[in-house]
DNA sequence: AAGGCATAGCGTCACGTCAC
DNA sequence: GTGACGTGACGCTATGCCTT
């Protein structure tokens, strides 16, 4: 796809929070890079970041100037961050050079002690920068292959203007206004995962920077572009394999959520005011407490059919009350019977199976704690083993529905943020419709 | 109706993390 | 070090949908 001339627009709004750009993770990198450490001897250097999500390698670094950067060639279209060192300016500053693939042509972001700098759209882009007295980079001209040129004059802190001539994929005109969102014209596309190598040491703050891609046919898209060290951290939290109770956890206390603990240490008690029931928690466990009269061994027609264990496990030596887990055919699930109980009258407790399995393998009944119920004293390695998966079972539904739960969140937010981005595309609009106006 | 396929849910195992 | 817990991975089953 290439780029219609005189027709890409790039604008950044908001104040750019990138003010250093600390790049890390490249295996040897000595990872020393930063505002201060950086000296005119320091060759210019791309670091690679093997784990971001990027498409394609290519990058040449020239030590007249900025640095050379190959396109990179992909239909998927996708942002390719690279951090630069820079020391060759004098003043050692870091910056980025972000890619996005335009199928044959690349979008060159060059950002700068807090602005970005250059914006250049190419298929091989070559730049050069000129440090300025104050600090800072005042000048930057993009040298591509092709007789296209891009000008700018930066200036830190303050809206500042890139200016093209020739070719016929000429940026004609990037403003940079403290900002952080760029807005693509005339067909361009900027893909998902975009990622920026930043570190801000001084508030450690990171505005996201979106980038509004617009097509031929009037559609637009905003990508948000993930920071380096945002991206870092979601790879950790990821390869900690996150709790989804801290995570659900969170969601409770940000959404007002409570959790009951009016209950002795051991065992916790909260009604269930869907069906009127009471759930206790065990030693972590969860379970319901059926009254007498609502559990009945044997299906509603009046039918042992389905359950072929009925365990029973006393998870507080006998002092406050028994598990009971049963296995049919169809669907286990396991209740609680409270001390009040006695081994008589757990006779008359039933299991209300469900109505759609049948019984015919008999029922055991084993117990253990005071309990003489049973008919099998399961010896002590094969009830810790049988406690174990009782728990374990529990546990792994208890992840799941909070995994699912988790996921509907991040559903929900997901509509919330494409919601967000409309909004965000509607307001560019209107500005840049009053922009156009004021410039007539 | 029968078979194939996709999906969801479950139980279990293995492993990492954490608290003690 | 050890036990409890959470969670990914794997295999199995049930269910619904589609095709033949």
């Amino acid at each position: 796809m290439a780029a219609k001339a005189n027709e890409n627009t790039y604008i950044l709004q908001e104040t750019q929070q990138i003010s250093t750009i600390n790049s890390n993770n490249n295996p040897g990198d000595d990872d020393t890079a930063s505002q201060s450490t950086a000296t005119p001897a320091d060759t210019k250097q791309l670091v690679y970041e093997p784990n971001c999500n990027r498409l394609g390698p290519t990058s040449n670094l020239h030590q007249t100037g900025f640095n050379y950067v190959n396109s990179i060639i992909g239909s998927g279209v996708i942002g390719i961050p690279y951090a630069l060192r820079t020391g060759g300016f004098g003043f050692g500053v870091v910056l980025i050079v972000l890619i996005a693939v335009i199928t044959d042509y690349s979008l060159c972001i060059l950002v700068k002690a807090g602005n970005i700098v250059g914006v250049n759209t190419y298929q091989t882009t070559q730049a050069i920068a000129v440090p300025q007295a104050g600090g800072g980079v005042s000048i930057v001209q993009l040298l591509p292959n092709q007789p296209n040129v891009v000008q700018s004059v930066i200036q830190p802190n303050q809206q500042s203007v890139i200016q093209a001539t020739g070719g016929a994929q000429t940026v004609q005109t990037v403003q940079l206004p403290k900002g952080n969102v760029i807005l693509l014209k005339g067909g361009q596309q900027v893909g998902q995962g975009s990622v920026i190598h930043s570190t801000d040491t001084d508030t450690g703050i990171h505005h996201g920077v979106q980038i509004l891609s617009k097509g031929d046919d009037g559609s637009e898209t905003l990508t948000p572009v993930i920071f380096e060290d945002e991206s870092r951290k979601r790879r950790e939290i990821l390869a900690r394999r996150p709790s989804y109770r801290k995570i659900l956890n969170d969601l409770s206390s940000t959404e007002g959520q409570s959790v009951v603990t009016a209950i002795p240490a051991e065992i916790k008690q909260e009604d269930d005011e869907r069906d009127g029931t009471t759930t206790i928690q065990v030693g972590g466990q969860y379970l319901k407490v059926l009254p007498a009269s609502a559990i009945q061994l044997g299906s509603q027609d009046g039918t042992l059919q389905g359950i072929q264990t009925l365990t029973m496990t006393n998870a507080n030596a006998g002092s406050q009350g028994t598990i009971v887990q049963y296995a049919t055919q169809g669907q286990d699930g396991q209740f609680y019977v409270p001390v009040t109980v006695s081994a008589a009258d757990l006779q008359a407790y039933q299991i209300r199976a469900p109505s759609q399995t049948s019984i015919t393998q008999g029922v055991v009944m084993t117990s253990t704690g005071g309990l003489q119920g049973g008919q099998v004293v399961p010896e002590e390695a094969s009830k810790k083993r049988e406690l174990r998966l009782l728990k374990n079972r529990e546990a792994a539904k208890e992840c799941r529905r909070k995994k699912k739960e988790y996921i509907k969140c991040l559903e929900n937010r997901v509509a919330v943020l494409e919601n967000q981005n409309k909004a965000l595309i509607e307001e560019l609009k209107s500005l840049k419709e009053l922009y156009c106006q004021k410039a007539d």
